[in-house]
DNA sequence: TATGGAATTGCAACCAGTTGCAGGAGCAAT
DNA sequence: ATTGCTCCTGCAACTGGTTGCAATTCCATA
């Protein structure tokens, strides 16, 4: 079954419609690499469908989002970006809020968090894709020299 | 010395200056017992002072987040809220993503994470106030009987 | 293949939050 | 107390994202 078809499928037994504009939202997503924001995909999506609006761009991801196959980040600088969610290679960011530098953190810490959370109390959280903000080891150790930032 | 007289040594320090638009927004802060969204404190503020301009809120709010005076969190649903910081008892949220109930959780969780990531990249994260979204017990158990929610 | 009801769309109006700017206010040094 | 530099404020315009609505489209069922 191709990735198409199977797609479609998670959305009708969800109770979803395959419509043309969720599959034009859908394949900008899945064959980008990387991070897309609302405004990217529907900036490429009106070359072959000048009608499209923005808000369906959103309600689009606003349902992917729900059925996990898409993740959202803020990166907390500039808009909101969009991924097409890999079982394989999950990742995280640490983000720097003195200079804006990501970094990318390997899954397997925040997955002993997550087990940690659900045994302790039940609750299943979504680790999927986390945005960390804090100190990049540069502007700590500035830090720890001056006394500007805390 | 006094808890605002304090904060206004932490301002200038910083080069910063005490207004008393910005130290009638530390009050209504420090004097609320939980979040506030910046709207609650322009009304509040709006009361004493007509002429303030909700846009002073939000950038008195960024300067306080930067001085981590105050921590920002977005609930996922509704206003961002604001809250001020008391090293004593930090918490952090378990939001479910199906009926939206919060739940608390220890810092300590979270302390652990910080040090790991410390110790492996040198990236210092700010974890004072994390929003954590997923699922509670019950909508998990729920979600585990039907095919609803994955 | 025809059909009925629910989900989806495009539109427009709206909301939370941000930004550029010019005048005004704070504060460190004299 | 005065000065001068810098930061801050209020205003207005703007941006990213959301929502209510009427018309349309999808698709499970027959």
């Amino acid at each position: 079954m191709s990735c198409e078809t199977e797609t479609v499928q998670v959305l009708r037994k969800t109770g979803h419609k395959a419509t043309p504009q969720r599959m034009m939202i859908l394949s900008a997503l899945r064959h980008a690499d990387g991070h897309l924001t609302a405004n990217d995909i529907y900036e490429q999506m009106r070359v072959e469908y000048p009608y499209v609006d923005i808000s369906t761009v959103y309600r689009t991801l606003g349902v992917l989002k729900e059925l996990r196959l898409v993740s959202e980040t803020d990166m907390g600088v500039g808009d909101t970006t969009y991924e097409w969610v890999r079982q394989q290679k999950r990742h995280h960011h640490l983000i720097c809020r003195n200079c804006d530098s990501v970094a990318s953190l390997d899954h397997t810490y925040l997955e002993d968090l997550g087990a940690e959370i659900l045994a302790e109390s039940g609750f299943l959280p979504d680790l999927d894709h986390f945005a960390i903000f804090g100190l990049c080891a540069a502007c700590h150790e500035q830090a720890d020299a001056s006394v500007g930032i805390r």
